[in-house]
DNA sequence: CACCCAAAGCTAATGCTGTTAGTTTCTAGC
DNA sequence: GCTAGAAACTAACAGCATTAGCTTTGGGTG
């Protein structure tokens, strides 16, 4: 029998793949474990626990909706760019839904902890977005705080399903950006 | 020994509390039945589930948290009544965390489903605040959405300690208001 | 080329879940 | 006071994450 040749990355990259698959809350050790075709017990040489697991699978989904966001903002700015930011976090969302769910549950976490690293790296691309608007920079914080809260509570509401008519979703996606916009650009 | 003399809405009740005392996902019917001082299995007489139990938080958690938006902003109107129902909802999820949480997690459900209808019910006094600004009536869906998901991104983020510094969360939160109030006055 | 040891995988076992079946005990209404 | 029926109990099971200890593999070194 020869033998499985795993290592954290690739345990962890499974992991987030099943948990696209499945559902981040019906990722269990035991599935994974059948998934990459090892018993259980053995994927504890890799991570340390299902936490540690999470955990890892939230940084990597992290940095990948970090650079997905980068990518789609290159050489846009203004409302192109904010379009461009939400979109693709969006889409992240919905095509990727076992990752981000993982994004969204977890304590209060040490400010050098790889996922506080990770999520801090992530948000950059939002906050060149910013720039392309005239906020004062000690409101910086407030205006990007408050854009990754309409947009994940937009991408989390409806990865969820929490919308009631289906149909209009996109438009209301749409109707949200320009909100945003317009009160990004009525200052003073 | 005296019966307990439970029923189904103090086992509900009873496990809102203890979600918000030890956490959503503590929450466990083995937890719940030394709380209300039975053993598990005769939670079951009131309770068809976990699921079951889960879906009855969320459901009081919309309730008390519309009804809570609704007292906030009695003779309120405009900016006032936003910032009112925008307050009412934080606090709601900072003093609530178990329940708050309750309502985040749930897969698609039939449009008569009792927690369907406590979640439409919840949403109506954000339904009247924003008939104080001039949205267009074919857009009110797309407004609600908007507001719904910026005030739960903001909840849902702090409630899970996703903001950095702490110090002055507080007033993020009144700029994150500030800009949706702007963005609904600069319309067309 | 043979050895060897560290890593990778395995089996077995434990304790904690949620859940069901079957039994006992309390209590409200006649 | 008797009696249904509900409410609580004990016993048991399956699935989960996790640990301990054993076996095997394969790459680097003599």
């Amino acid at each position: 029998m020869p033998r499985a040749g795993l290592d954290r990355s690739s345990v962890i990259a499974a992991g987030a793949d099943l948990a696209d698959e499945i559902g981040f809350v019906a990722l269990s050790m035991g599935a994974l474990a059948q998934r990459v075709g090892v018993r259980t017990p053995s994927l504890y040489k890799h991570v340390e626990n299902q936490a540690d697991l999470n955990r890892a699978i939230a940084t990597l989904a992290l940095t990948e909706a970090g650079a997905a966001m980068g990518a789609a903002i290159q050489g846009l700015a203004g409302r192109d760019a904010l379009a461009a930011a939400a979109h693709a976090l969006r889409s992240f969302a919905l095509e990727h839904p076992g990752r981000y769910a993982a994004t969204v549950s977890f304590e209060p976490l040490s400010p050098d902890d790889p996922l506080a690293l990770a999520a801090a790296e992530g948000l950059r691309p939002l906050r060149a977005v910013l720039q392309g608007y005239d906020v004062a920079p000690e409101q910086s914080t407030h205006a990007l705080r408050a854009v990754r809260s309409m947009f994940h509570g937009f991408a989390s509401i409806q990865s969820t399903g929490g919308f009631r008519w289906a149909d209009d979703i996109d438009d209301s996606f749409e109707w949200l950006i320009d909100l945003v916009d317009r009160g990004l650009r009525s200052q003073n």
